[in-house]
DNA sequence: AGCACGCCGACT
DNA sequence: GTCGGCGTGCTC
């Protein structure tokens, strides 16, 4: 047979399948080591045939299977084909998805560890009429050893006896040496209390409405503290109790030992845990587990709905409208999408579950195509805290011009009086502190983007966040020679500074970017917040995610609004998902909550319906913009940058491929819904000069219409200063 | 991605 | 005369 294989290099010249001699008849799915030009490499088989495409004269012969059992499925080859497809992929962009990074290349192997035993089959007479009497260290030996229930670590009886012994028995055949793998296992000595709740009744009819569906997809709408969890766990084991297996996924941020030791407290070593957090050891065996169907369920973030279970019964996107189940690069992929693909293959259950539903998956709901399961009551029946709006420009009237206003300034002191805790919620990206000439308005702008560079304290120095060039602060303004130079302080560590005038006794945490570099710091962080080690957590996105804090009681926002400024047409529903999320946060067991809301623009609609935790309302003002712009769900966006230092030649590729694509859009014209070239809003990135076609198709105008989108695209990407890439649904559009 | 082949400048 | 610069082209 000939094997059609992919070679594992990521180039786009090499992105087709190569036809090599396989007599031993390797299996489709190994990994295999192949002669490639001068050189030898690893690749794939992903397909076989009787005869060759290519002169057989000139074919090669496979050397060897890398692997003993092909390690990559039909339903993994056939994801593969989708995902090259749908986001213009190479084959080993996805297939590389597909196996643990650290495979690759022979890197990693399992971890073997050596045993002593007594062979097997004979008795104590046997031994000691073979052992010379007078040997009294191979005779204490073989003794300790016979005490023994199992074989001994090697470890243990070179550490405790001397190695003649041990050689002598060996000689004598009366012990052996033998290597077993060892599992690294991750968490391992986790041990939680394995409680089974009773379910609400509530729960109870999300729970048996789900238990008997079959090829399905479920939205299950919870708000926070529905108990969504131990319906995910019921529906898990009824799927383990059929044969099948499971995913859950979760975004990467609330995977915490808190998760896993609930669930291999349920399930035990059935649970294999991804993610990014595990050594490069781990990742390997908790895959390894779930290829030779050791684990059967499958906990982690995202990259996670690539595990290589076999008949998967049930997948579950948790907090499914998080924006981490967006791959942003390489490779780009939705989380979504990939799952939905696996459940179709495997005529799976899948759920969707959230209290903040995205627009796009409520929409599905509405229009039938997946199944709405509400949940509008807390397990405990307590109210969602209530929400305070307060606004900022009134604040600035009354000449307060700090960060914080009097309101919460009140309320924190009444709460730190209590002895509760507070958290602070600060949205990043418009805290970006910019340094600004207060004579003439000059910003310093990056030399190589045309993007204005941001102040970090901790190194004191400018820098630019989408190159990482540094500079030095201004001192005198470069532009008109002024001394007044604002330090455009925001951020969380300027608002730390405000806290301790305020507050000069209560300790405060912070979390952002700065304070979690290190692995595992954010759970440092919350678990220091829980024990009380601080009155204040305050930080980013990241705060609103995760733990149940029982003695918050205060959640303050400190502006709401940024979020809601950038261009961007999801920007509105990321600020009521974070609102909502953050909101949870206060008030969880017997005390009750407040949120205090900081905006500029207290009238815009979002903040009405977030207040009173009313997502219908939401959806259905938001729905109604999206469907007047024709923004997704009624439409998909593709998106096209070519970038290249000589501006002049990005926009003649860009040309090219917009001429190339009118006519598509001529003779299709109610599919495309929109098609414009322009500059990027970022003109500029790492002194590359960036233009962009942006077009909206709708969903059977992409069905039809890619295929032949990505081939213009890829036919024009041949010139070696321009670089075009496309995207499909873009998040971001700078 | 590598690696070789190939055609033009300064050196023992 | 040659050593070596990196442009271009190929890998089953």
């Amino acid at each position: 047979m000939i094997a059609e294989v992919i070679v594992d290099i990521n180039h786009s010249n090499v992105d087709k399948v190569f036809e090599y001699l396989n007599p031993d008849n390797i299996p489709i799915g190994s990994r295999v080591y192949v002669p490639f030009g001068r050189q030898y490499i690893e690749g794939f088989i992903i397909g076989q045939k009787q005869t060759p495409d290519y002169d057989f004269e000139k074919l090669k012969q496979i050397i060897r299977p890398l692997d003993e059992v092909p390690v990559i499925s039909n339903e993994m080859l056939a994801l593969m084909r989708f995902m090259t497809e749908r986001y213009n992929l190479k084959k080993v962009d996805a297939l590389r998805l597909f196996i643990p990074a650290q495979m690759r290349g022979g890197r990693i192997k399992a971890l073997t560890k050596n045993y002593v035993k007594v062979k097997s089959g004979l008795s104590k007479g046997d031994i000691f009429d073979i052992i010379n009497p007078r040997a009294k260290s191979q005779i204490e030996l073989m003794e300790y050893l016979l005490s023994c229930e199992e074989e001994v670590e090697s470890s243990y009886i070179n550490n405790n006896f001397s190695s003649a012994p041990l050689r002598a028995l060996e000689q004598k055949g009366l012990i052996e040496i033998v290597s077993k793998e060892i599992k690294r296992t991750p968490y391992k000595d986790i041990k939680a209390k394995n409680e089974i709740f009773s379910l609400t009744s509530e729960q109870l009819n999300a729970y048996d409405t789900i238990k008997n569906a079959r090829d399905q997809i479920f939205l299950l709408h919870g708000v926070t503290g529905s108990g969504k969890t131990e319906i995910y766990i019921r529906c898990i084991n009824d799927c383990i109790q059929n044969n099948k297996t499971a995913v859950l996924l979760v975004p990467e941020i609330s995977l915490t030992p808190q998760v896993f030791s609930l669930f291999k407290s349920r399930f035990g070593d059935n649970v294999a845990i991804l993610h990014s957090g595990l050594s490069t050891g781990e990742r390997y065996d908790e895959w390894r587990r779930i290829l030779k169907g050791e684990a059967s369920i499958v906990i982690g973030a995202r990259s996670a709905i690539f595990a290589p279970l076999k008949d998967i019964g049930i997948i579950i996107i948790d907090e499914e409208h998080d924006p981490s189940y967006i791959s942003e690069n390489n490779p780009r992929y939705f989380t979504h999408e990939i799952a939905e693909f696996r459940r179709r293959y495997n005529k799976a259950v899948m759920i969707l579950g959230s209290a903040t539903p995205s627009i796009e998956s409520y929409y599905l709901a509405q229009s039938k195509k997946v199944h709405m399961i509400e949940m509008p009551n807390r397990i405990n029946q307590k109210p969602l805290p209530k929400i305070k709006i307060v606004d900022m420009t009134q604040e600035l009237r009354r000449g307060n011009h700090g960060i914080f206003s009097l309101e919460l300034i009140d309320c924190m002191s009444d709460a730190l009086r209590e002895g509760d805790q507070i958290i602070l919620f600060l949205n990043r990206r418009g805290y970006a502190s910019y340094q600004m000439c207060r004579s003439c308005g000059y910003v310093v702008k990056c030399s190589d983007c045309d993007v204005s560079m941001v102040f970090h304290r901790a190194e004191n120095a400018l820098k630019c966040h989408y190159c990482s060039k540094r500079s030095h602060v201004l001192k005198v303004c470069s532009q008109c020679g002024s001394e007044h130079i604002r330090q455009g302080l925001y951020g969380t560590q300027r608002v730390t500074e405000e806290l301790e005038k305020l507050f000069p006794d209560v300790s405060v945490l912070r979390m952002d970017n700065d304070t979690t570099r290190t692995k595992d710091a954010h759970l440092k962080i919350l678990k220091d917040f829980a024990e009380h080690k601080a009155q204040i957590l305050l930080g980013t996105q990241m705060v609103t995610k995760g733990h149940d804090f029982s003695d918050v009681t205060l959640v303050g926002i400190l502006d709401a609004d940024l979020s809601l400024y950038f261009s961007d047409f999801r920007s509105t529903e990321r600020t009521f998902q974070l609102i909502t999320q953050v909101s949870g946060r206060a008030g969880r067991d017997q005390k009750e909550g407040l949120v205090i809301l900081q905006t500029y623009s207290p009238r815009h609609y979002v903040y009405k319906f977030a207040q009173n935790y009313d997502y219908l309302g939401f959806y259905q003002k938001e729905i109604n913009i999206r469907s007047v712009t024709k923004y997704p769900p009624f439409s998909t966006i593709i998106r096209i940058l070519a970038c290249s230092e000589i501006e002049e030649n990005a926009i003649e590729v860009l040309k090219n491929i917009y001429d190339e694509i009118k006519p598509l859009t001529e003779r299709d014209r109610e599919r495309f819904l929109y098609l414009k070239a322009m500059k990027s809003p970022i003109k500029r990135i790492k002194k590359k000069y960036r233009v962009q076609i942006l077009m909206r198709l709708t969903a059977d105008g992409v069905d039809k219409n890619l295929a032949e989108i990505y081939n213009i695209i890829n036919k024009n990407n041949d010139k070696k200063d321009v670089l075009v890439y496309s995207e499909i649904n873009p998040q971001d559009l700078s």
